[in-house]
Parts: structure tokens; C-alpha cells; sequence
DNA sequence: CCTTCAGGTTAACGACCGCTAACCTCGCTG
DNA sequence: CAGCGAGGTTAGCGGTCGTTAACCTGAAGG
């Protein structure tokens, strides 16, 4: 990870901007003119930089979700070079999950919220990256977990998704007992979500 | 609980449509002319029976928060009768949970995503309603798991809502597992995401 | 020095949306 | 059976929103 230190090109001003409107009120309660507002300029302005309004979730979204995937298959393939086993593979997700969701909250909300205001073509993409990043979480956690059904490890997946989604509820910023404290707790929910997932099928 | 037989009233059909459609496309993505025809009306029609749009989300809103925090109490207090202890009312607590998550997906859904749409004397009352809510489990986490201090708890708690409400992105509706399985699974979830949550502190 | 063009501006259009007005039509009920 | 209220209807108003049009400006380049 290069870590950036020349400015923000105006491009992602306005595409962070728009990501926090759109995650606090709704992509259709938030108008052009906001978002025009947040960055400096005012309203038809944007369309200097992208052709409508649809244009801006779209690559919101669509970044999120190739962001994850890729960072998810960067830590597989990493700890394929490691003597990473299956579980540490598992830890490597959950903790990049964690990071991204304390990191980026206004993405995380957008991610799961506001996909079907998307144009087909773009919601099949968003869908079909996402669907791979679940897959390859899936995989992971029937080797940890091999008691697990399929069906019954993608439910689990997508439930600690759930949980560790969640963090834009907890507190409005500055209520949260630490970054490294709360990424703690919710990696220890998620193994131990896991793990009583796992544990015989039919409880 | 007297489970209802007569049929339901305009009024209620109307909550009903509207919550799906608020769930399915954000409450300003969809028009009072689609809530109407959803229920065989048109338009301004709903108007006999709502004083506006926002009063159906309100009244929606306000009608979750409080059928949870409601059922919470009835729950604390029976096990108060019985000889039930703290891990029997948190395991009530968590069933009644994923009841309501699996049987009103849309409130589920609208619970935690429409909140900032309501009218600031609604949004508080909502807000209050939560609140209790939270605080009820809370304690009875607490008491399960003593080790953990009072901002881990409530942590822990928001992240095991979002663990159990994360069932509308479960399939949709027809490729779940079963729905007794599927509740059995997000209830042993839930509590393993609790017991790694208080083993210790520091981990 | 003239041109070009990226990146702004304001004005305005057309569509849509929430809501109101005005009117209609039953089923009760005194 | 007169009347009246509950629960509909359609027409239309006023405001907002996404988008386009037309114009401006300042910096780069031959």
C-alpha cells in the first residue's frame, strides 16, 4: 500500500463528499447542489466531472466492491507464500474487513444500502464482485469449519458481514473506545461467530 | 399473543405495502401513487388514512421500536418468574430478536436505514425507543458476561444487531435453508459473538 | 499575442412529486 | 327516504431536482 501524499484531485473530493451525503440521507435525498456545495462549486458544475448523478454512486459502489475483492485475494494469495493455514487466512479477511469498515463507514453504509438505485449494467457488476468476495470468504471458512454446509457457511458469512458492518452504529465518531479496541472486539465476535457456526450443524 | 383472523384494514394494508417498498427502494425513491396502487388505490387516495407520506414512516418506525423494546420487557419479566437466569433471558432476548428480523424483513430493514427521514420530535421518539432497547440488553449481557465493561457491552450489542438483522441479505426469501435452521444457526451466532466478546477484555 | 481548453458560472427547462381541491358514490342510520 | 360521512376519484398547483445551454475566465502553448 502506497500511501498517498500529493492532494486529492478534485475527482475524489467530490466523490468523497458525495459518498458521505449519499451514506447519511439516501442517494435521492441528497441533490446535485449539495454535493456541488460540499466540494466548492456549485451545482451543474459536477457534470465537468462525470455525466450525471447515477455515475457517481456507480463508481462509489463499484470501487468498493473491486477494493475488497482485490485486498481479499491479495491476503489469500499472500498467505498461500506463508505457511498460512486456512485459519490464518480467516483472521487476515476478518482483520482487512475491520479495517476497511472503521476506515471508510460512509462505503460501507453505501455498500449494502443504495445498490438498487444503480443502472443495470452497473448493479450485475457490483453484484457479481461482491458474490466473488463472499465465495472466496465462503471457501475460507469450510476449510476452518469443514462441519459447515455451503448454504449454511454462506448465511454465516453474510451474517458476519452484518456484524462487522455495523460499526457506523456504534457512536457518531468519537464515542468509540479506540480504533484498535473496537477492531479487537469485533474480530473476536466474528472468530467467535465463526466458530459456534461451526461447531456440529444442528444445534 | 391472540393471533389475529379477521382481515386486515386499508390502514393496515397500506403499512404493510409501504414498508416494502420503503425497504425495497429508500423512502424517496418511491411515489404515493406506487403506495396506493400497491394496495389498489391511487394516489391521493392514502390521504383518508395518512396525513402524509412521512406519517406512514413514522408511524412504522415508531410501531418496530416499540413492539421490540415491548416484547423485550415481556420477556425480562417472565424469566424473572421463572427460574430463569441471566443466559436464559439473553438467549430469549436473542430468539425474539430473530423472530422479528426473520418475520418483518422490511421493518428490519427500514429500522436502522430511514431513521434520519422522520420528523426531529419521530426521529427522537425512535431514538428513545432504541435506546431502551439497547440498554435492556445491555444489562442482561453484562450479567451474562461480568468481564465486560459497559462501552465493550454495548459495542458488542450493536454488533450482534447487525449480526442477526442481516438476514434481508440472506437470499431473497426462497433460498434460505429453512427458516427454523436458519434461526437455529443466527442464534448459536449470536451467542458465540457474545462469549468472544466477554472472555476477557484485551485480547 | 492569439488560441484553446479545462473548469467554472447562472438561467432555465422539463419532469416528477407531495399534496390540495373539488367532486362523486356508496352504505348507514334517524 | 333524506342526508351524511367514509372513502374513493381526477385535475392541477407549487416546489424541487437532474440536466442542459450559453457564457465566462485564466493558464498553457505555439
Amino acid at each position: 500500500m502506497v500511501t498517498r501524499t500529493d492532494a486529492p484531485t478534485r475527482r475524489e473530493q467530490i466523490l468523497r463528499e458525495a459518498a458521505r451525503l449519499f451514506a447519511e440521507r439516501g442517494f435521492h435525498g441528497v441533490g446535485v447542489d449539495e454535493i456541488g456545495a460540499a466540494v466548492g462549486i456549485s451545482g451543474p458544475g459536477l457534470y465537468r466531472h462525470f455525466p450525471g448523478k447515477d455515475a457517481m454512486l456507480a463508481e462509489l459502489l463499484v470501487g468498493i466492491s473491486g477494493q475488497l475483492l482485490t485486498g481479499a485475494k491479495r491476503r489469500l494469495a499472500e498467505s498461500d507464500g506463508d505457511g498460512g493455514g486456512a485459519p490464518e487466512v480467516l483472521d487476515s479477511l476478518i482483520e482487512g474487513h475491520i479495517d476497511f469498515a472503521l476506515d471508510d463507514r460512509p462505503l460501507i453504509t453505501l455498500h449494502d444500502r443504495e445498490l438498487d438505485r444503480l443502472r443495470d449494467s452497473d448493479r450485475k457488476l457490483v453484484r457479481q464482485l461482491q458474490r466473488q468476495y463472499v465465495e472466496l470468504w465462503v471457501e475460507v471458512v469450510r476449510e476452518v469449519y469443514p462441519a459447515l454446509t455451503e448454504p449454511s457457511a454462506r448465511s454465516a458469512v453474510h451474517s458476519v458481514f452484518g456484524l462487522l458492518n455495523s460499526t457506523p452504529h456504534l457512536g457518531r465518531a468519537g464515542t468509540l473506545p479506540g480504533r484498535t479496541t473496537t477492531a479487537t472486539l469485533l474480530h473476536r465476535m466474528a472468530r467467535g461467530a465463526f466458530a459456534a457456526a461451526g461447531v456440529a450443524e444442528e444445534g
